[in-house]
DNA sequence: TTTAGCACTCCCACTCTTTGAGTGCTAAGT
DNA sequence: ACTTAGCACTCAAAGAGTGGGAGTGCTAAA
């Protein structure tokens, strides 16, 4: 495996990546830091798609590559362009500034990323391991209905409506928020959980049991503490893709199964991950860039797009590196305690 | 228009419904209903093409219905079939008894209409033009932090964060809870609007200036009331039919463009509305078949599909009336105040 | 007014052919 | 030992011709 083989597989990857179509020894050999005859990248070729790098659709097509063609192009052989100064500009323009609203800094990512790539861009929210309940408040809203508080030290705010049997008195309200409070502040997000709250439950019903109720609620409402946040915008762009399956795409456009789950667990840095390297998510051909975005010092979600096998990885990396370091700049504010998820009111 | 021209046009559009292919003179004829030949049958045909209720695809094909053909096959020729005792056994099965939550209620009939139908299902809620704000809080959270939580007649709860430049003290935060309940509650929500939360704006800061991002926070709220929601489910299903646009279909998907103001204005009973006669909701060639549930004697939100111009009207339509009036008889509870909608948590 | 008969139209599916890009192999050149 | 030119071979895609069939409109008779 010689550095000239390398060379010709990389050059493989990127005439398809640009064209779309198999590519041939000919296409090859023409390119100017090609110096050798379409002979001899045949011979390399076919000695390329033996070790597994590159396929042939049929018998008298060109080349493309095979999964771990990619694989080891993005690993090894690519090497990214960097990002120009007015392309940087661009990004700053489209992403916004300090005074910009987390949330909405995060949209404008996701905006930029589907324009610029043509694909669909996938936010997340990390799941606040770290984050502990700040306040819980118990208030009455009508006859036996009561709405739950529930906020979190990086400012979720969760809230939801109980009916209860009876009436609950000022002493009776009282004794439970001061039973909550000692019992779940300060608790994180992470320890929360279905057997605490059975406890709980347990010790509430003790001193009434009509209470119960309440303690379900917030179960309920901790649960959706632990949800992670999942956007994907744009994706009507990976319809226009042709190697991709629509019926598919539609399907994941509905039910997003299993993504949610897979960037949670990347690393950090720029990761790409291929559909056929995950049965997590189900579109076949398609391909999952992404990078980690921070605020201060703790995960804070993931930035990145799902597009067809055949993206411009060389051009798309750095723009997705780009853009997460430049959130995790402007996250990196003075604030400690700021709100981005949302909540749901509920009935039962 | 003798009758049975449009007995022949009938016979058209259900045949053209059951098989999708152009419709010929010969297959009309050997109709148990229809006892003339098919040289009769062409004759009615032409008729009822130039009278614009037919057309040809191309010269020596079959008819297919028109927009108006369609239009007048629905509003006046087609007989609905009754549901059986055991289609409605299923309902039922499939949607819920009393105990059900309301919210659980209307996505089993949007479950079970795609299952049926096999298109896409679309729900949504009124605007609740007839609740009123009943309960205004303002909470504090954290340094130069307030949580206002805003509760209404029919049992939104929405809820939001608001940073200010200082800290509130007691007497203040009073000063302002007291002023809010005094000027929103029991307002309708239909009732505000922006001028309104300008005045309130201009009336708190002659107390002090740095209380109105509490105010702005109640407007942004307030609109969140006013907003409507809707959900559309399992519209993978539009992408199978091929006589939709796959593109469009998509774009709707992410967009639901319209769609919202579209059934708002929809009036009660069941209604369809095919995508050429309103340029509110553009996926070509498609048909929407809706009708309102009520919640005691007030609308509540409406329920239906969307499908392709060739969808099975008379099977479908019943479903959908049977559902939507299952669906007010259930809803029609003793309790006086039900908590449907959610809320978002938002920093600034 | 209805019907049978007939010539006509035009799509569709099928086959056959051509074209051209690309390959592998061989033999000669470096 | 590696590289290159040449050549025969393969195969998909695109085009051209063909026949069949479904359906029509028209006419003339019942």
């Amino acid at each position: 495996m010689n550095s000239r083989k390398l060379k010709i597989l990389a050059a493989v990857v990127d005439e398809y990546i640009r064209t779309g179509e198999p590519v041939g020894s000919k296409a090859i050999s023409k390119l100017d830091n090609i110096n050798v005859s379409a002979a001899t990248i045949r011979n390399d070729m076919a000695t390329l798609e033996q070790l597994g790098y590159l396929e042939q659709p049929h018998t008298s097509a060109g080349r493309i590559p095979t999964f771990a063609g990619y694989r080891l192009y993005i690993d090894e052989l690519m090497n990214p362009s960097a990002l120009s100064d007015e392309e940087k500009c661009r990004l700053d323009k489209m992403l916004g500034g300090k005074d910009t609203p987390e949330e909405l800094l995060i949209q404008n990512a996701a905006a930029a990323l589907t324009e610029i790539t043509q694909c669909a861009a996938v936010v997340t929210n990390s799941v606040p391991r770290f984050s502990v309940i700040s306040k819980v408040e118990v208030i009455p809203t009508g006859k036996r209905l009561y709405v739950i508080l529930l906020i979190t030290s990086n400012g979720s705010i969760k809230n939801k409506a109980c009916r209860l049997e009876f009436d609950l008195n000022h002493e009776q309200l009282e004794f439970f928020t001061h039973y909550i409070e000692e019992n779940l502040s300060g608790v994180s997000v992470e320890e929360l959980s279905e057997e605490m709250f059975d406890k709980m439950v347990a010790a509430v019903s003790a001193y009434m049991v009509s209470l119960s109720p309440l303690v379900m609620g917030l179960c309920e409402l901790s649960e959706d503490l632990r949800q992670q946040e999942l956007t994907v915008s744009g994706s009507e762009k990976l319809l226009s893709c042709d190697e991709l399956d629509k019926m598919e795409v539609v399907r994941f456009i509905e039910h997003k199964n299993g993504l949610a789950d897979l960037l949670e667990e990347t690393f950090s840095g720029i990761q790409v991950k291929f559909s056929s390297e995950t049965d997590s998510f189900a579109i076949g051909n398609s391909s999952l860039i992404v990078s980690k975005y921070r605020k201060g010092n703790k995960e804070a979600g993931s930035l990145g797009i799902i597009g067809p096998m055949r993206v411009d990885y060389k051009k798309i990396i750095p723009y997705i590196e780009y853009l997460t370091q430049k959130i995790s700049y402007l996250m990196s504010g003075d604030d400690e305690d700021i709100i981005v998820t949302d909540t749901t009111a509920d009935t039962d």
